[in-house]
DNA sequence: TTGCCAGAGGGTACTGAGTGCCATAGTGTC
DNA sequence: GACACTATGGCACTCAGTACCCTCTGGCAA
C-alpha cells in the first residue's frame, strides 16, 4: 500500500509538478481513501521520499553497532551507506533529484531528512571524542563536513544522470575529510611502528589545506 | 506595520505556543486584518525570523564586497556578522532559541534560512577555488565547517541563556575552522618570508587534527 | 473644487493539507 | 457465533495561504 500510494504520488509529481498535485489526485489515481494517504505518509513530501526512513534507521543501527575505529572513517563509511540507497534505484534517484531541484518546499523537506542524518553522525562523533578537548565542536564540524563532501559527490552523480559509478566521487569527497579529520591509524596500511615519525617541510605562505594534502601523501607512502 | 506584527506574533507564540496560535490570534492582537499579515510575512514562520532577510542581504553585500585575503577568513567574518544580529538582542534571541528548539516546525524552517547563508558562502568561495583542484568541493565542505562551528558557538550562548561574551565561543570554534581550511598567509603576523620553512616531526599514528593544531602553533609561533 | 491616480490596508470566499472521530470490512481466536 | 483486533474508508473540521475586490487616504493636475 505504501509503494503504490508513493508510485502513483511519484508519477503525478513528474507529470504535473508537485504543487499541482493535490492528495486528493494521488489516492485517486491509487484507487484508495484519502485518509489511507495520511496513515502512510505525514505529509505530501514524504512521499517523495519514501526510503529514508529506513535508511536512517541503517545508518543509526550501523553506528550503533560500530567498533572502535577511526572514528571519521565510521562515519563515512555511514554516508556510503546513504549512497548505497540512492545508487540502488539510480532512475528514482534521478528524477527525484530534479524534482526536488524545482520545488522550494522539497529542498526545505530534503533538508529537513539530511539533517536528520547529520545529527545521528554527530551523536555518534560526540561519544567518541567525549574525552577529547573540544570533542563536541569537532563532532559537529565533521559531521557536517561528511555530509556536505557525500552530498557533493552524489549531486555530481546525480547531474550526470546517474551514470559511472557513484562511489567513485562520494568516495573522492570523502576522501578529503578523511584526510584532514581523520586519524592516521587507518591509513597507513603496512602497519606501522607507533614511534615511526614523519618530517614535513613546506614554505611558510603555504596554504594549509596544502600542507595537510602533503601530510597525507607522506602518511600514504608510508 | 511590520514590527507590530511580529511583536504580537512572538509574544503569543511565547504564551500558549507556536502551533496554538492561529494568523487569526495574531492579526487580532496586532489590531489589524488578517490580510495584512500575509503581505508582511509570506508564512507563519517568517514572523519568528522577522531580521534573517535583512541579515542574508548584509551578508551577501559584505561577500560581494570582499577584497582577496583568505577566503577562510572572509568567510568565517560573514559568519561572525550573522552573530552579530544574535548579539544585538540577547533576550529576544534566547527566547527565540527555546521557542524553536520545542516545534519541530520552526526547526526545519531555521534549516532552511541557515542553508540561504550557507549557499552564498558556498557561491563566495566557489569563486575563489575556481582555477583550483577540487575547488567546488572544497568550498561546500569549508562552508559546512564555518556554519556548523558557527552554530555550534552560537548555541552555547544561547543555551547559557545570552550571557557573557557570543563572540569568545564562535571565534574559538571559527578558529578551529580556519586552522585546519585557511591559508597560514593571515596567520603569521610577522610578515613572513616567502621561503621560510617548517619543520614537524610527529608519531605517525598520530590523529591528523593534532598534526595539523601542531602545524598551527608552530605558524603562530613564527 | 473636481477628477484622477496610487498605494496601503481590510474583507470575503476559496483551495487544499492535515486531523479526529466513527463506521465498516476482513481476519484470526475461543 | 461472539469476540477482539487491525486495516481502511468516509465525513467533518481547522487553519494556512491565495485571489479578488473593496475602501480609505493622500497627493497631484486641470
Amino acid at each position: 500500500m505504501r509503494e503504490v500510494l508513493a508510485e502513483a504520488a511519484f508519477q503525478l509529481f513528474l507529470d504535473r509538478g508537485f504543487e499541482q498535485t493535490t492528495v486528493d489526485d494521488i489516492v485517486a489515481r491509487a484507487g484508495v481513501g484519502r485518509r489511507s494517504f495520511f496513515r502512510y505518509f505525514p505529509s505530501k513530501e514524504d512521499a517523495v521520499f519514501p526510503d529514508h526512513e529506513r535508511c536512517l534507521a541503517d545508518v543509526t543501527a550501523f553506528l550503533d553497532g560500530a567498533d572502535g575505529g577511526d572514528p571519521v572513517g565510521t562515519v563515512c563509511d555511514a554516508a556510503r551507506l546513504v549512497l548505497r540507497m540512492y545508487a540502488a534505484n539510480p532512475e528514482f534517484s534521478v528524477q527525484r533529484y530534479r524534482l526536488t531541484r524545482e520545488v522550494p518546499g522539497l529542498r526545505t523537506y530534503e533538508l529537513s531528512v539530511v539533517r536528520r542524518y547529520e545529527r545521528t553522525m554527530t551523536g555518534y562523533l560526540r561519544a567518541r571524542f567525549a574525552r577529547e578537548r573540544d570533542g563536541a565542536l569537532r563532532a559537529e564540524v565533521i559531521a557536517a563536513s561528511v555530509v556536505a563532501a557525500h552530498n557533493n559527490g552524489l549531486r555530481s552523480w546525480l547531474r550526470s544522470g546517474g551514470e559511472g559509478d557513484p562511489y567513485e566521487a562520494v568516495d573522492h569527497a570523502l576522501g578529503m575529510v578523511r584526510g584532514v579529520w581523520g586519524s592516521a591509524d587507518e591509513r597507513a596500511r603496512p602497519a606501522a611502528a607507533e614511534e615511526d615519525v614523519i618530517v614535513m617541510v613546506a614554505p611558510k605562505g603555504a596554504p594549509m589545506w596544502q600542507v595537510v594534502q602533503r601530510i597525507e601523501s607522506a602518511f600514504g607512502e608510508g
